[in-house]
DNA sequence: AAACCTGTTTACTATAACTAAACGACTAAG
DNA sequence: CTTAGTCGTTTAGTTATAGTAAACAGGTTT
């Protein structure tokens, strides 16, 4: 993780004040003032600086974040190839399989969204895109931890050093050995499992995404509840369908990049 | 449009240099000082900034916003009550109309999507969403129309004074009073509609969402070729089912703020 | 090796981001 | 109608800091 040396105070401010504005589902000046310990002549100039970068909308008397985020979020998304070639295959996945399926990405050594499907086992219709809430700890999701295991350790000391361990149920791996064993065998099997080890209840099966010089561009996984995942299905069925779904994704990933390299329109 | 009297400077460069990240799809440090004009210090210090509070990424070398975007877009919209209660009611309108179907809201004098569907007439499959783009003017599409016509006059009026009327096709409306006369039939017909102002050979027609107190919330529209939308159907039939549509939806926003006032759990 | 790219760090200075206080606009209370 | 209490915004003034320019370090390419 880069430590920029000469932080510009200002936009950390700023950065400040966007991450309140979200935690607070939008504030006034003073509150602004108040959370962040600034002065409220701070606050104004500030956040009318993002007003007038339409970052902010002032919505009957209180200031919010504006809709300009999700335009710079989605293209974001739309830029990255493992959710261009990826979001077809989940899509298929899940309905294969019923179940939630998630494609998720590493950034800043946590785990990033990039879509999460619910099947028509897991909730009541065919199939339904959800929300993405925060992002995750790599150490307790089976894409996570198919990510991790394909990442050199020492980017994965680093992680560690910087997040920990944080343990969500009983199951959750919090010990430094035990985790590289685990990501040893999940790289031996080629696909991760997660019982239990971040919501009690839910298992999971995750599989890397790598192009092709190795390097991981993300994960997908499967997960559901243990009535659902038991044996057979768990160990064998589910691991299955999802290291076809990345073989998939990884051929067409290839496949696109080099007709990049080759130039054609 | 508030015009900040202090802006704050070195945010405004901030938001340059993320403006300019999704220009450019990334860039490097010398790039950006480039395209700014910028020394390359000065370049360095915001980019290294913005990347250590997660907003940028560095990927093999280059600069490039983060899905941090996406978290916070989609929490943005997760919050807009008319999203949260328009969304199931456009899935519907998609199914009956097999049109392309639009759930819009204005913020700075733009007209922002909130969600964007493809029915199944304008695509192969069922139904698709799709991403969403820039932010349009509002003079010429059906949902800014519908907006426009529920505003203000003395905010329509400052919205053209910042905007103009940019003419697209044709049939765009690029004179203040035609827009004027058009917003005023709008109102009295209670929806609107766009016959190729936009795109030469598309047809849309669109209606308000207006909260309790009359305020304009955003517009749901249903757009399509002219080959679909002829007479009967673009006059008659689908601001019938459009109507119908923004009615529910505002019958719901009226309970669920009604709800939320009285306290209830 | 040397020249030429990078990205990053440095030392310096002028600038501009803060502080604190006051202002004008509202609302509520007396 | 006044007064006191909000609020957001603006002002003046000072100190911190953002930006400059230059040098540095790490890679390629020549």
């Amino acid at each position: 993780m880069e430590k920029a040396n000469n932080p510009v105070k200002a936009v950390e401010t700023t950065v400040r004040i966007v991450e309140a504005l979200k935690r607070l589902d939008g504030a006034t000046v003073t509150e602004l003032a108040d959370h962040l310990d600034l002065t409220k002549g701070t606050a104004h100039n500030h956040v009318s600086t993002l007003e007038q970068h339409r970052f902010v909308v002032k919505e009957e008397g209180r200031y919010e974040l504006s809709l300009r985020f999700l335009i710079f979020g989605e293209y974001v998304r739309n830029e990255d190839i493992l959710y261009q070639v990826g979001e077809p295959e989940i899509r298929e996945l899940v309905e294969e399989t019923g179940e939630i399926v998630h494609l998720s990405t590493e950034q800043h050594g946590l785990s990033m969204k990039l879509c999460k499907l619910l099947g028509e086992d897991a909730v009541g219709e065919r199939f339904h895109a959800v929300k993405l809430q925060r992002p995750d700890y790599l150490h307790y999701t089976a894409t996570g931890k198919a990510i991790l295991a394909f990442l050199p350790r020492s980017r994965v000391e680093r992680i560690v050093d910087e997040y920990g361990l944080a343990e969500l149920t009983d199951n959750t791996i919090t010990d430094r050995a035990a985790l590289f064993d685990e990501l040893e065998a999940t790289r031996e099997r080629g696909y991760s499992l997660n019982d239990q080890e971040e919501v009690e209840g839910i298992r999971a099966v995750g599989a890397p995404v790598r192009d092709g010089t190795g390097r991981v561009l993300g994960a997908v996984s499967v997960s559901g509840p243990v009535s659902r995942m038991r044996e057979e299905r768990f160990r064998d069925a589910l691991p299955e369908k999802v290291t076809n779904t990345t073989s998939v994704i990884e051929a067409n990933i290839n496949l696109t990049e080099s007709i990049d390299r080759s130039g054609v329109e």
